[in-house]
DNA sequence: GTACTGATTTTCT
DNA sequence: GAAAATCAGTACC
């Protein structure tokens, strides 16, 4: 089933470790390119590191915004970073999608990534936006029936539940404000993650 | 394998 | 003018 904004009200810490495990889709012109979210970072308004913290500009708006919407935001001038907004009072924030496992259009994504090691596809937030070829154009985009999905079903063939004591939580990556709140969430030995 | 550095551009001060 | 939720390339072990 596709996720819908009644998962997106959810805690955004808690949205954060739910997300993992499930199928982000971007449905394309001649096909679907589809990764499974293996790495998130959590990222409440309330949190300095927040790019809401300050309070709401032109750039920021969609974090103010619904539960269930596309942020996206470019990093260091070179690569584009996709949120999901999530929350709603005082749990609100984002939740950073870090890192997928390939599973559906996996040539079309080495193509776009220029190569062929399926580590090297989506292992970070900037290498899965271009691997998926999502770019600003998509910020503010609502997530659900749309050109970007979240899955959790079993539809998928390598859909397993994610037990709790399957998740390590540490501390964000790339930071330099809040650097020790432990909120980057991901799978227990999984390969696809941006970095241990 | 790990460690360090430059690129690049938007955003806010 | 400086900072920034990153990445690819290079150097070295």
């Amino acid at each position: 089933m596709i996720l819908t904004s009644k998962f997106y009200q959810q805690g955004t810490i808690t949205a954060a470790r739910n997300l993992l495990g499930c199928y982000l889709v971007h449905i394309e012109r001649n096909g679907k390119t589809i990764g499974r979210i293996v790495e998130t970072e959590a990222y409440p308004l309330t949190d300095p590191a927040s790019h809401g913290f300050k309070g709401e500009t032109l750039s920021n708006r969609v974090l103010f915004g619904p539960a269930g919407h596309a942020y996206i935001y470019l990093s260091y001038g070179t690569n584009f970073c996709l949120n999901v907004v999530t929350g709603r009072g005082r749990t609100r924030g984002a939740v950073l999608i870090r890192a997928l496992e390939p599973i559906e259009g996996i040539s079309v994504m080495q193509r776009r990534r220029g190569s062929r090691e399926l580590r090297e596809l989506a292992s970070g937030p900037g290498k899965l936006t271009q691997a998926l070829a999502i770019n600003g154009t998509y910020n503010a985009l609502p997530l659900g029936e749309g050109r970007l999905q979240v899955w959790r079903s079993d539809s998928f063939s390598s859909y397993q539940e994610v037990k709790r004591s399957e998740i390590i939580h540490t501390t964000r990556v790339g930071l330099t404000k809040a650097v020790d709140r432990p909120l980057r969430f991901y799978l227990k030995g999984n390969r696809y993650i941006s970095r241990k």
